[in-house]
DNA sequence: CTGATTTGTGTTAGCGTTATCTTAATGTCC
DNA sequence: GGACATTAAGATAACGCTAACACAAATCAG
């Protein structure tokens, strides 16, 4: 007996290659077979439940209920050419992303849109990497921190012509759109309100520059008012650092140990400020009397820390409203060349408190 | 002679629907003809490129990079079945669940997965919504925060077959694995230090408990632990916050208005401890001297504070690493049946500082 | 050098939806 | 009551890729 043979040469214009569905799941040719209606209607039934008869929409819904039926999101996205899927990278998940990653959230969840999120460590070609990833899987939009890509980067968001956000910083010549505030007139403004306070031996404190403009922009507005106000702001008066408490702390150290005679520190962020606020308390160096410190962000921390912190209130959550809501226009403009919302500008504040 | 049939007939099988092509992307197809090649020696040049001759790999290099190609992901998934997308569900973005998206990025982003974020704000109907999203997405994995879910999450997920985690806790009915630590001994063991430390009169300060496991356990903790030793712990010991900074302040003058004779307040989360901190710093109340305080969390704060925080370390980043780590054995291991990494407990550590 | 592998590449049929067209059913107007 | 919209439901071909197999060429054993 040669099953094998017959088999094979009988059949071989029907012994048809067939992959064997052995997912067990239930699709929607199930759910139309089982309601007795195509699968068109369960498709309208899903999406619109409205554009099909009571009748029908009532056997579907029964149907689906029985076989348990989980649209495939990834069919249906592979069919209709858009995913429902935004792409948010940020340098890292810290609590001011996190802000605004809640403020895409709350914009954009309600409407059916999900978010692929990614984090680059503040390296552009990490940037890069994401992008690519995300545009492999057909995302409807992006959002990206800063205005400092690589070319790479900015060529494909380009080609793609999908929307895109770049946002926490202004921008001459964006991918895009642009939804944030000038970190550099911010940093600025702080600074002319230190020195109108008296201020006159002024430290930096700040971020790492490299692939970060917000760190760059903000440093610049140091150097730039201080220089306006024939202020020094050489290099030893300034101490990068990774945004975390500690290094607030060190920075500080650092900073006082080159320049004992500093009346005031301008950390680029709350962070920071806070870490230095707190070393000042442990040596028992008066704030502000002593030494003044202001901040950047107006983090929670700022108003709750004794002496509360003076700082700049930057728009964190409402820069993820704001681009979530500039990528929904884009998306629902019927015509896409319509309704180029540009940039925009939610600014930012200076709020004085007891540090400075 | 029957024009109208023949005509009819002959029609009906030209007259056929075509969806026009116009999204001007280039489909492997378009690489394959520009290379001279299959679909499929395309396909193969991308996944693995060692699977092809070096001839036609270098065509098909060459026609990819002459026509931009970008792999569409969606349709991989779909004709796949593995999506390469893991779905991770936090309460909340903040600085501890971020050190745990932090882990989970590290191990899962080298191998090519992508990490759908969703934020339930406390609220096991919002992960509901969520699981249900994203099990639609096809994910190929889920990772949750605490053991507490609604009964349809709970069956969704075990009927779905899919590798999940619950972590930052533990669990007796785990959905399927677990990556965290016992809050409830974790609570046990930091109230028995400061019994041990001497303190008698201790006041809770925590999250809220709708929802969350975490604070539950905590809280648990706390009565346990104190009614073992026959000291005071009743409602009016507690007071439940959002947990954030200024809620810890406010929480800490509660509490010291209804109780001023309290010696020592546990705070169940490194934030609230740091508020009430700040708090007695403005109010002039001396830490530990006239109340001690101590966390939960090991927040990159408690170590920076004037005094240091006494507090409870987790393990917020590996419990990333943890999570991700279970999903990959699961997911790489031929036999599915394999390898039920079951339950990871990552333990925590008292760490002794200055404030209590 | 021949039959038996091994390797590389091609062919085809899905994956589970939606877009588009077609047809049937219903309503509307003098 | 018949011509003409209007509406509801169905049939079918994509969407862009991979699994599974088929098959020719290359390699190998004896």
């Amino acid at each position: 007996m040669e099953p094998d043979k017959t088999a094979a040469t009988g059949k071989r214009s029907e012994g048809r290659k067939q992959r064997r569905r052995q997912n067990g799941q239930v699709r929607m040719t199930d759910v139309a077979a089982r309601a007795g209606v195509s699968v068109m209607s369960v498709s309208r039934a899903v999406r619109d439940p409205e554009r099909v008869s009571p009748k029908i929409r009532a056997r579907v819904e029964k149907a689906m209920r029985e076989t348990g039926y989980v649209p495939n999101a990834l069919a249906s996205s592979l069919a209709s050419q858009r995913s429902k899927v935004i792409a948010v990278i940020v340098p890292f998940i810290n609590a001011s992303f996190g802000d605004s990653i809640h403020g895409i959230t709350d914009v954009l969840q309600p409407v059916g849109y999900e978010l692929l999120i990614g984090q680059t460590a503040f390296s552009i070609a990490n940037e890069e990497r994401l992008v690519e990833a995300f545009l492999s899987r057909r995302v409807d939009g992006l959002i990206l921190v800063g205005r400092t890509h690589t070319k790479t980067t900015a060529a494909r968001l380009r080609d793609s012509k999908l929307p895109v956000v770049e946002s926490w910083n202004l921008s001459e010549t964006p991918i895009d759109m642009v939804v944030g505030f000038s970190n550099y007139e911010a940093s600025r403004a702080i600074l002319r309100y230190m020195i109108d306070k008296g201020y006159r031996r002024i430290g930096y404190l700040g971020g790492f520059t490299q692939d970060n403009d917000r760190s760059v922009d903000r440093e610049r507005g140091y150097v730039d008012e201080l220089s306006a106000a024939g202020l020094p702001n050489g290099r030893s008066l300034r101490s990068y650092r990774a945004l975390e408490y500690r290094q607030g702390s060190e920075g500080c150290d650092e900073l006082l140990e080159r320049h004992p005679d500093l009346d005031a520190i301008f950390a680029a962020s709350d962070m920071l400020a806070a870490g230095a606020l707190f070393q000042c308390m442990k040596r028992g160096i008066a704030v502000p009397g002593q030494l003044a410190i202001a901040g950047f962000d107006d983090a929670d921390i700022a108003s709750v820390v004794h002496p509360t912190l003076t700082t700049v209130r930057v728009p964190r959550y409402d820069i993820g409203v704001g681009a979530a809501q500039s990528l929904l226009r884009r998306l629902d403009a019927e015509d896409d060349d319509a309704q180029r919302p540009g940039t925009i500008d939610l600014g930012f504040e200076i709020i004085k408190r007891e540090s400075a």
